[in-house]
RNA sequence: GCCGCGUUGGUCAAGGGGUUAAGACGCCUCCCUUUCACGGAGGAAUCACGGGUUCGAAUCCCGUACGUGGUACCA
């Protein structure tokens, strides 16, 4: 059998997509389990909707996946280039043996034409007619001119276009590795084109050529392209590449609350969609990534890995060793599925808290660096994140629950000690901050019986002073266990919080 | 309109003729913790509907409804 290719073929017109992601990531396990190659192609063949920043944009939303490519435009290989706009001198010869050979046709109809036939035809049963084997014969093709006019138009250079002669009267089906056989009457597709006006392949040319010339052996895409497919099926058949055909998978489509997801569910109902952050170079409107929101690029792979697809056990954390290694598309469900934003937010605070340190300190860091929070020291760094990543869904969660490490308090939430604030109390934290002064072994242990033994002393139940101690050094009702936190601000912050926050409450 | 694909709790889903119809998210109650979390114990679904087939159907078949995609010189 011969190796594995997959390829991921976007479009570089926009921001990339959780479905996009999705189908990359699909791609590469099928890739990876089987030991293939997993190819990154663009598709840049309408120059109209071509977005300048939107290749690089789309290959760096890959590399924060860790969905490395093996071959592309940036990586190389030996079947590019990897760019279509750059192969397009090799379509248009299919296209004319197409035309030779009968199953394709010259079609020079204006744009003003074809929009006359589709408002004559139009009726209420059929509110959208096609160009299609009834339509084509009042068209102006090589079908309903004859040779000579053809020869001539052809010759003067008209403008034309090169559509596939579906037949009339077929049924052509394949086998779809997750949704078995389907099938379709001809008779009711239209007549794609194949090749445009000027000169670029369509995507339904492309996709055959591309997955034919660089010797893909799977096509994993969008249920999006299932309606197309016979196109694509006659052609690799027509072409007389039959045998090289790739296994097809139509994987479902990822919803929205209200149907297809769009990037306009994300500004509505406050999640992101793409992977990355993404600025439209031409309206300038700025659309949120996951990267930017917080999610850790395993949370998101994982996520989405699980948005579709599973292995049959109750396993929900997966990394991307064990995605590869139990990865199946046969497993991958049929109907779409909605997107849950409480459930991507639940993957990622289980990442939070499985991912090491290490893995956090870089972030983290940048996220406090950039709240104007100080870091001086990285060892105080890991040990607050250490303390606190239970307690962080987000990583700008971070931000508030680690920036009193660093740096004092700038309010206090009075409000919550002072309904129950007294002198007793006022008396007990004068006498624990002169205690703890006096304290050389500055350990947690030591703090917490200090402050018990004193409370005992004083007659006061320590519940009842925890809150207020808590309010001094965090300013909020939040974080860690109060004590571990004075152990890590040291006893000069921790005396001097006490201090100054009396003065407020 | 036509064509394709789909339909198990609010969401993701397991299960593919006989099960008390798993599990997770979210929600609620309780325990732990006199912060917030983590953790733990519980609570709530007869499988879109209608017909078949069968001793028996969430599971197979047919309809209907609904959803979704396509119906571009966009991908």
């Amino acid at each position: 059998m011969s190796k594995v290719r997959v390829r991921f073929a976007p479009s570089p017109t926009g921001g990339l997509h959780l479905g996009g992601v999705r189908t990359v990531l699909y791609n590469y396990l099928f890739a990876k389990k089987h030991n293939g190659d997993f190819i990154v192609r663009i598709e840049d063949t309408d120059q109209t909707r071509f977005v300048e920043s939107a290749e690089q944009y789309i290959f760096d939303c890959l590399n924060w996946c860790g969905l490395e490519p093996d071959e592309s435009v940036l990586h190389g290989g030996p079947y590019g280039p990897y760019r279509q706009s750059e192969r397009k001198e090799s379509y248009r010869q299919y296209a004319e043996q197409l035309v030779k050979d009968g199953y394709a046709y010259y079609a020079f109809d204006t744009k003003e034409e074809l929009e006359k036939m589709r408002e004559d035809l139009k009726t209420a049963e059929n509110p959208s007619p096609q160009y299609d084997h009834t339509s084509r014969k009042k068209m102006k093709n090589s079908l309903t001119l004859t040779e000579a006019e053809v020869k001539d138009l052809l010759v003067n250079s008209t403008p034309h276009v090169i559509r596939i002669k579906m037949p009339e009267n077929e049924v052509i089906s394949f086998t779809d590795m997750i949704r078995g056989e389907i099938s379709f009457e001809t008779g009711l597709v239209d007549d794609k084109v194949l090749l445009k006006a000027d000169g670029m392949p369509t995507y339904h040319l492309a996709v055959v050529v591309d997955d034919y010339l660089m010797k893909i052996t799977h096509a994993f895409r969008g249920e999006e392209w299932l309606p197309s497919a016979p196109v694509h099926l006659l052609l690799w058949k027509y072409l007389g590449w039959q045998k090289d055909m790739p296994q097809w998978a139509h994987l479902p489509l990822i919803l929205g609350p209200n149907g297809k997801l769009s990037k306009r569910d994300g500004a509505k109902y406050g999640f992101p969609v793409f992977a990355m952050n993404w600025a439209d170079p031409k309206t300038n409107e700025l659309t949120e990534g996951f990267k930017e929101k917080g999610f850790l690029p395993e949370a998101f792979i994982n996520l989405l890995a699980v948005l579709g697809w599973n292995d049959g056990t109750e396993q929900e954390l997966y990394s991307m060793p064990e995605l590869i290694e139990k990865f199946s598309m046969d497993r991958v469900h049929v109907a779409g599925a909605k997107f849950d934003y409480e459930k991507a937010k639940w993957f990622n605070h289980e990442w939070i808290k499985k991912v090491k340190v290490s893995g956090l300190r870089f972030e983290v860091k940048n996220l406090l660096i950039k709240n104007r929070i100080t870091v001086p020291d990285d060892s105080l760094l890991d040990k607050t994140i250490e303390l606190v990543k239970d307690r962080c869904t987000l990583l700008p969660d971070f931000v508030q629950q680690s920036s009193f490490f660093f740096k004092t308090p700038e309010q206090l939430d009075v409000d919550a000690v002072k309904p129950k604030w007294s002198d007793e109390k006022r008396d007990f934290f004068i006498a624990y901050a002169e205690k703890l002064s006096g304290i050389g072994n500055w350990e947690l242990g030591i703090l917490e019986a200090a402050f018990k033994d004193l409370a005992a002393e004083k007659n006061i139940k320590p519940g009842e002073l925890q809150l207020p101690l808590r309010i001094m050094l965090v300013g909020g009702k939040f974080g860690p266990p109060v004590f571990q936190i004075a152990e890590l601000i040291g006893k000069n912050e921790t005396i001097k919080r006490i201090n100054n926050a009396m003065k407020q409450f």
